[in-house]
DNA sequence: TAGACCCAATCC
DNA sequence: GATTGGGTCTAC
């Protein structure tokens, strides 16, 4: 008989363990090989994490285990599905985040490759469905409809997954509102790029090149100011490894910013690179994931889960812009690329480069102690210096120019002294929409969000009220609920609000807008982009989307319109993201042979993180923040873990939490402090109610093992599941 | 007293 | 996650 382990697709927290089965096919069978199972009532599919052979009968064995014992239905794959690397690293992020081992063999394999149901149908997607509008919109329609058809008509030919959710466009298609078309998808290239030689490194370059390559440290942290180069080092670093007949894995923070990654790479080496993003079709991702586990290709460019990628004899792993957020999965088994390419790097022996012009505090902390090697490139390329910064004080009235304190004098005048110098400028604001929320001049009523509680945010283009934070959306009401007073006051200001002011101060600049609404249609983003490179306007208005990435040569003035917005948000990282933010945006200013100025606006002139961000002083920025650090106990200083529970009555979530949180002082665990029961930003979500618990502490493997078997003993009983966040970058 | 309904445990 | 079984409520 040979009995086989098997772990099911469900990646429940109560079904961690493996569930033992018959098996008397002629198929191959071994660990690694996917399964169809029974399961309870149905079949499943399930992962072999062990096969052994026995000389008892199937009733002997019942009657050793206690309990009945099922056949295996049938075997899928012929081979096993992953190599002894990528098997041992999802245990070890299986074991550090706490989560399902099914549920990391999913975030990290290709849909069509994953031990999940669906898998096993997944199409070859050669056609992808896009819609336009057919009929103009009628009031009867519901406000997501009608959000929908906006959308749609203002950018003309849209994607189907883009236009919206899949009933609504669904039902605006049924009833002729939106009419449906298919078009091949367009097979993501790797463009044909001249090749180019490499050009001689920097004295800098040379420098940094061989610290990394010298520096005893598995783990490197190369700092460099934006416009240093150091592209140029992951590049000649990239040739050392190859040389050496070892394997490259590039990470970049978003989709967005492969292209011209890939293409930096295949102009110094060619077709011997592979592309790995949640951007490409299932059937590409399918040929690339076989590609590279081939051996076809011998660089891998890639967002997050590219760490993932089956590259064999890996020599270095370079992730740049280290200190982004996108690159921690926000969703189970929220993992961060960073961490797990450290654990990739501790099995193969792999360098690991880690790129930022404002590294993470936890990174600099490590570098600075030297548990990392450190590199610097401390110049611009260019001769050109950082750009001269000004902060204004937007409390002094004096200050204020436009009148609805949008804008200062000084930024007025800065504005029209580059506009009649034909030069460019970035306006940044960090908020979407034209107010940043209603109220009711008779009753001071505030429209809040009726799913979370956060302030709906008004939209002009759309004539709505949205939600930041859920997914809700409502028509601007006419009256207020309360008193039924029909005068509402629009407070505060976003993106929208900006443009709106820009065309009555600078009615002759042609301006436009770059969010994550305007920009929701990938084709339109790019569009906006490319215009503003190429001249095609004078203003780009935007989020912290505009930030990033992209050089525009001829911007010689940025404008941050409020640098305050997210220092007021609960998070211990909130000062690191406004000064990041601020850091970045200056430096978006004079990258070609002008001079750039930038002009911080804010009401918190003294903020440290507002101060040092202007400065562009990372270093003093750093000092600063580590000892706010260290008084609050957030990271580097200590640990944090937070517990999530769920359900579908309030009281359960509350009081499971409240019972956890006795249950793990009981166990006087030393220097471990519990924060909570607390309630979630998002409180109410997808019919669940939610409590956290946050657990600081410095280093404890009792309370890591405590949580792992009390979250998997309670989870999913009485109707309440605890998740749970292994360094989360909110609390 | 049978059937509906809800919750929660169980799945090998 | 889906199914099943038990306990309780409910309608006649």
């Amino acid at each position: 008989m040979t009995i086989v382990e098997v772990l099911t697709e469900i990646g429940k927290r109560g079904l961690m363990r493996p569930f033992s089965y018959l098996y008397d096919g002629k198929q191959p069978i071994g660990p690694r090989f996917r399964v169809i199972v029974p399961f309870g009532g149905r079949e499943i599919m399930g992962f072999v994490t062990g096969v052994r052979q026995t000389g008892f009968s199937k009733e002997e064995l019942e009657s050793q285990l206690g309990h009945e014992l099922r056949f295996v239905s049938s075997v899928i794959d012929r081979e096993p599905l992953l190599g002894d690397e990528l098997m041992e690293l999802a245990k070890r992020v299986s074991d550090y985040y706490m989560s399902p081992l099914v549920t990391v063999l999913q975030a990290m394999l290709p849909k069509s490759l994953s031990p999940r149901r669906s898998s096993l149908k997944a199409p070859k997607i050669a056609y992808e469905k896009w819609v336009r509008t057919a009929k103009e919109e009628v009031p009867s329609l519901t406000p997501r409809q009608r959000e929908c058809l906006r959308l749609v008509s203002r950018n003309g030919e849209v994607r189907k997954k883009e236009a919206g959710t899949p009933s609504v466009v669904k039902t605006l298609v049924d009833k002729g509102y939106l009419r449906e078309f298919s078009r091949e998808r367009p097979r993501f290239h790797i463009p044909e790029a001249e090749r180019e030689q490499a050009h001689e490194p920097t004295v800098d370059q040379q420098k940094a090149i061989e610290e990394i390559l010298s520096s005893g440290k598995k783990t490197v942290l190369l700092q460099g100011v934006t416009g240093s180069g150091k592209t140029e080092v992951y590049l000649r670093l990239s040739e050392h490894f190859l040389r050496e007949g070892k394997n490259v894995l590039m990470l970049v923070p978003e989709i967005s910013l492969t292209p011209v990654m890939v293409e930096y790479f295949s102009r110094r080496f060619g077709s011997i690179i592979a592309i790995l993003h949640s951007g490409l079709t299932p059937a590409e991702k399918y040929d690339e994931y076989r590609r590279i586990k081939r051996g076809e290709a011998r660089i891998v460019v890639g967002a997050r889960s590219a760490v993932f990628a089956p590259l064999g004899n890996i020599g270095l792993i370079v992730i740049d812009e280290e200190h982004v957020d996108s690159y921690k999965q926000d969703t189970p088994p929220y993992y961060h690329a960073r961490e797990v390419a450290k654990m990739r790097s501790e099995i193969s022996g792999a360098k690991v480069v880690l790129g930022s012009a404002t590294p993470s505090l936890e990174t600099k902390a490590r570098a600075v102690k030297g548990v990392y090697g450190f590199a610097e490139l401390k110049r611009r390329i260019s001769s050109q210096g950082l750009p001269s910064t000004t902060i204004v004080d937007m409390r002094e009235k004096s200050s204020r120019g436009s009148e609805k304190h949008i804008f200062s004098a000084e930024l007025i005048a800065k504005i029209r002294e580059k506009l009649s110098r034909h030069e460019q400028i970035i306006l940044l604001l960090n908020r979407r929409g034209y107010s940043s929320f209603i109220t009711c001049e008779s009753c001071g009523y505030i429209f809040d969000c009726p799913n979370c509680g956060g302030h709906l945010t008004y939209h002009r283009e759309d004539g709505m009220l949205k939600c930041h934070h859920c997914d809700f959306l409502m028509d601007f009401p006419a009256r207020c609920p309360e008193c039924g007073s029909a005068s509402l006051a629009r407070v505060g200001f976003g993106t929208e609000r900006v443009m709106k002011e820009i065309g009555v101060l600078f009615p002759d600049a042609k301006a436009e807008r770059l969010d994550s609404d305007s920009g929701k249609v990938a084709k339109a983003a790019s569009g906006i982009t490319r215009r503003f490179h190429d001249h095609g306007f004078d203003i780009l208005v935007g989020t912290q989307m505009i930030a990033k990435g992209h050089d525009f040569p001829d911007v010689t003035l940025v404008g941050d319109v409020l640098a305050d917005i997210g220092l007021g948000l609960p998070s211990y990282r909130s000062s690191e993201r406004t000064f990041n933010l601020i850091a970045q945006a200056v430096g978006r200013a004079g990258r070609a042979e002008k001079r750039g100025e930038a002009i911080i606006q804010t009401y918190n002139p003294n903020h440290y993180a507002i101060v040092f961000g202007a400065r562009q002083d990372y270093e003093g920025f750093f000092g600063r923040e580590m000892l706010s650090r260290r008084s609050y106990g957030y990271p580097p200083y200590r640990n944090l873990i937070t517990l999530t529970f769920l359900s579908e009555k309030e009281e359960k979530a509350a009081e499971f939490a409240a019972d956890f949180r006795e249950m793990a002082l009981k166990q006087g665990f030393a220097d471990v402090e519990i924060v909570g029961p607390g309630t979630p930003f998002l409180a109410f979500f997808a019919g669940r109610y939610r409590r956290t618990l946050l657990f600081k502490f410095k280093k404890s493997e009792d309370l890591r093992r405590f949580l792992y078997s009390e979250t998997q003993r309670l989870s999913g009983k009485s109707g309440v599941e605890i998740e749970i966040e292994v360094d989360p970058l909110d609390s």
